[in-house]
RNA sequence: GGCCCCGUGGCGGAAUUGGUAGACGCAAACGACUUAAAAUCGUUCGCCCUACGGGCGUGCCGGUUCAAGUCCGGCCGGGGCUACCA
């Protein structure tokens, strides 16, 4: 019987914070650069500091915590960071409601997130904190772009942009979704502006076939990335173009993927913002009025730019390369200027886009490719067999390509091309919480003048007016005004800072050598840690930051920083935290903590007394109220508790759905866990028995270093808690009882560190489990003794035997037939066959008796 | 529209990758302890039937195999990414 007194209660919190203490005291956790054992760095992406902690935070360093006191029980000298990604708009619009600077309100909101991730008992080097806010971390940026500069990896241009009316700054092309901006939702808008850029098109090629050797990220994050990337191979070739005010020789370069379908080109197509639509607009007013249509539409619509293509008909032709026909040449909405030359050439039989155009305004629609699903009167858009396409008829797409490619080349009008989605990375923001980007303009003659390294840290100045419109350093009265760093004359400071995913490209390498002042970090430091083994976080990042952190570590390696291209060697995706939505009789959200339940089952709402419905489980966030505060949940469980429940729940890549339920459920067994082991505290422990239990034990030790390694904590905990039942079930008074728990106390050590801490030290061991080695298993007792195997007939389970594990084919078959279930249905058939697999099945195969 | 992933009890999810489907947990029901409640412990828990037995069962239809949740083909449903990239 155990006694359940509150004095034989576990006593959470004591418990938490005394280990807590003990862990930070000793710098347990502390990472030694010098030390012999083999590194592993271990990363979970750093936090916004918005203000609190939320469980998708809980859930990612739970994860990144558990592989941390893993793999250094295992015996790896583990470098396992924490800091702040703490440039960014929320700290803005903080400043602009209440008045706060943003680097008060961002440090305020760091010491409390500080303090509400130390309650979780996560095994972190604090000592290596950063903030990118801070002039220590984003001096060495500073620098860093001044690198990328001096290389050619950054570089200056005038370019149409996203704008984002509400947040009232530029975006990147990543940070546009669904034609809106990534945070504020707003339909983003064009404009024409001086950006800085990475050069990220430079390693493209790269950045896309490395993918092919990172066989610890996921699938579906390399698909994205892939897509992204966009890699298409063709031909760029000229169309003689001919019109009024065109030169006798003028050219038109259009790229094509398939130039299989040359012969059945029949126009040519131009996107609005091609210098030939522009020129046209000029003079002729209703080409003016088309483009001026096109640019109103927007890229909000796309569903409606999707059904209806437009095009207008300028007055210029193209000369087909082979048969010399004057084809017409039309200004089209849905062509793309930015991607190719800006034009294209129609064949309209085999594709959709110039099939629906071409249909529109009548133009010539004429196959040239046939195969399987070829129907006449329909685009056929596959590759496959030329037709009526002359000395190329008969030879599949791919041949001809190849073919059609050499022709044009040595004719002199064409090159095969490869082409890419990916645009360079646009890296300025009309900000003010951000890097300062470190360059001036000389007010003599409006030159770019890179500001010297003797001259960095750029900061910001701490007396901004908020209230104004427009970018804050832009308007700040002494900020902007400067010297030129090269003649001395005065200079005007660029006033835009980074995009904020600057800060978050390269924190990983930081954190290898965070107190250096002098650079961003040691080359040797970096090389040794790098690249970060395992890396957690959210999926959401999939093409920005994680595509971003790719092309900046190809960077430095360019520039000379470090020798490793790849940041992240292992990457986990986590799915998301849900929770059941609430709403009162009033039709308002209810928040969870706020809800009562009636002995009927029914809820009702704490105060107002209203009928609560229960909605649908969604994504957790304010506006539906079905948030949980991590910080109530380690009051009231313990971090342990929570732990071990989004732990156990879900597998760790799939959306979790946080249930009160689930909680109790983690908290019952904590409990229970922790009243076995007061009950063999004086206990000796032996652990070379060989009984049931004790081979359970060993496969539990073994199989549980299987699910670490593969993120299959759910199925670890289910493993405990088999052994946990399986020991309770056989007693106290079996050999290999004490042996059992402590194992299990072992084993459950990175998921429920305090408590696994305190059981370990009452069954009295001198060493804290967190300096202890990881559990062996002896591989000898791995097998059990006998195994049950089903018996089948005619592939139906019929029964099961049990029989020695190491038995052989033969005997296998003979126990089989014997048995006396089995034989039953035997009686009056005839067996045809028997397959007999030790250790899986038997198989009888029967017909009925002739 | 294109590409990719996923459909297993009331629920979250297991299933050694073709070999006893439903581990482990949650919820529920019943019982024990208790003056009572909480806590704790025990039992039951895929569906159906004529229940110590038997039939059916992993979205649906078909196929391969001695054997299919797992492999193949076709549907249906859900999700993700992408959205005129020539």
């Amino acid at each position: 019987m155990s006694d359940t007194s509150d004095n034989d209660r576990y006593n959470i919190r004591a418990t938490e914070s005394k280990w807590q203490k003990i862990w930070n005291d000793n710098n347990a956790f502390k990472t030694d650069d010098d030390s012999d054992k083999e590194p592993f760095y271990v990363l979970e992406m750093f936090p916004y500091p918005s203000g609190a902690i939320h469980v998708g935070h809980v859930r990612n360093y739970t994860l990144g915590d558990v592989v941390a006191r893993y793999k250094r029980a295992k015996g790896y000298n583990v470098l396992h960071p924490m800091g702040w990604d703490a440039f960014g708009l929320p700290a803005e619009n903080a400043a602009i409601e209440r008045g706060a600077q943003p680097a008060t309100w961002t440090y305020e909101n760091i010491a409390v997130m500080r303090g509400q991730l130390k309650l979780m008992g996560l095994s972190l080097d604090w000592d290596r904190e950063i903030a990118t806010c801070h002039p220590d971390y984003f001096k060495h940026e500073q620098a860093m772009f001044l690198d990328f500069l001096k290389n050619g990896l950054a570089y200056q241009k005038e370019s149409t942009v996203n704008w984002d009316p509400v947040e009232n700054t530029v975006l990147a092309n990543e940070q546009v979704v669904d034609g809106k901006g990534w945070r504020s939702g707003a339909a983003v808008e064009r404009k024409n502006l001086k950006q800085w850029f990475l050069k990220t098109t430079q390693f493209a090629d790269e950045l896309l076939s490395e993918l092919d050797n990172m066989p610890d990220w996921p699938e579906r994050v390399k698909t994205m990335q892939k897509h992204w990337i966009g890699k298409s191979e063709g031909i760029t070739f000229s169309f003689d173009i001919s019109g009024p005010d065109l030169a006798s020789d003028e050219k038109l370069p259009v790229y094509t993927t398939r130039i299989d379908t040359i012969m059945g080109t029949s126009f040519a197509v131009l996107a609005p913002e091609h210098p030939l639509s522009l020129k046209l607009a000029e003079t002729d007013k209703d080409a003016e009025a088309f483009l001026e249509e096109c640019s109103t539409m927007g890229t909000s619509e796309e569903a409606i730019e999707r059904a209806e293509k437009k095009g207008f008909k300028t007055p210029y032709t193209v000369r087909h390369p082979f048969t010399n026909e004057d084809m017409p040449v039309y200004i089209g909405n849905f062509v793309i200027y930015t991607y190719g030359t800006g034009a294209v050439k129609s064949a309209p039989a085999h594709d959709e886009r110039d099939f629906d155009f071409a249909t529109k305004y009548g133009l010539p629609i004429r196959p040239v490719i046939t195969g399987a699903g070829f129907e006449d009167g329909k685009p056929f858009t596959s590759k496959g067999t030329l037709v009526n396409s002359d000395e190329w008829d008969g030879l599949t797409s791919d041949e001809a390509i190849t073919k059609i490619i050499a022709c044009m080349e040595k004719m002199g009008i064409g090159e095969g091309q490869t082409n890419y989605r990916l645009r360079d990375w646009g890296v300025s923001r009309q900000r003010y919480w951000g890097c300062p980007i470190p360059v001036v303009y000389r007010t003599s003659d409006g030159a770019c003048v890179p500001v010297s390294k003797d001259q960095l840290p750029i900061t910001l100045p701490d007396d901004v007016d908020f209230s104004q419109h427009g970018n804050p350093l832009d308007n700040h009265p002494t900020w902007k005004h400067t010297t030129c760093p090269e003649t001395g004359e005065p200079a005007i400071r660029e006033t835009d800072t980074f995009d904020t995913f600057f800060e978050s490209s390269w924190y990983f390498a930081r954190y290898t050598d965070p107190r250096n002042e002098n650079k961003p970090f040691e080359a040797s430091k970096a090389n040794k840690w790098l690249p970060v083994d395992q890396y957690i976080g959210g999926v959401e990042h999939a093409v920005m930051h994680l595509l971003y952190a790719r092309f900046f570590t190809r960077a430095m390696k360019h520039c000379g920083y470090l020798d490793i291209k790849e940041p992240f060697k292992g990457l986990y995706t986590q799915g998301m935290v849900n929770h059941r939505a609430y709403k009162n009789a009033d039709d308002k959200w209810v928040f969870p903590s706020d809800i009562i339940k009636n002995d009927d089952g029914s809820l009702s709402e704490k105060g107002s007394n209203l009928k609560v419905t229960a909605g649908a489980v969604i994504k957790m966030s304010k506006s539906k109220k079905n948030v949980i505060d991590p910080t109530d949940i380690f009051e009231s469980y313990g971090a342990d508790a929570a732990r071990l429940f989004i732990l156990s729940d879900s597998p760790p890549d799939r959306d979790l759905e946080w249930s009160e339920a689930g909680l109790d459920g983690a908290w019952r067994f904590i409990n229970k866990l922790y009243r076995s082991v007061q009950d063999i505290v004086d206990k000796p422990v032996d652990n070379d028995v060989d009984n049931e239990l004790a081979r359970k034990a060993h496969q539990t030790i073994s199989g549980i270093s299987d699910d670490i390694e593969n993120f299959h904590y759910n199925k670890s905990v289910a493993r405990i808690r088999e052994l946990y039942n399986m020991a309770e079930q056989v007693g106290m008074d079996d050999d290999a009882y004490t042996y059992a728990l402590q194992t299990i106390v072992q084993l459950l050590s990175p998921i429920v560190p305090h408590l696994c801490e305190e059981l370990w030290e009452n069954l009295g061991h001198k060493t804290p489990l967190y300096l202890s080695d990881w559990p062996t298993f002896n591989e000898a007792y791995l097998i059990d003794e006998n195994v049950t195997i089903g018996v089948q007939i005619n592939g139906k389970v019929r029964g099961t035997i049990t029989v020695p594990t190491d038995i052989d084919k033969d005997t296998l078959e003979k126990e089989a037939m014997n048995d006396d279930h089995i034989a039953k249905y035997l009686n009056g058939k005839t067996v045809r066959k028997i397959i007999a697999i030790p250790g899986k099945i038997v198989n009888i195969v029967v017909s009925d008796a002739a």
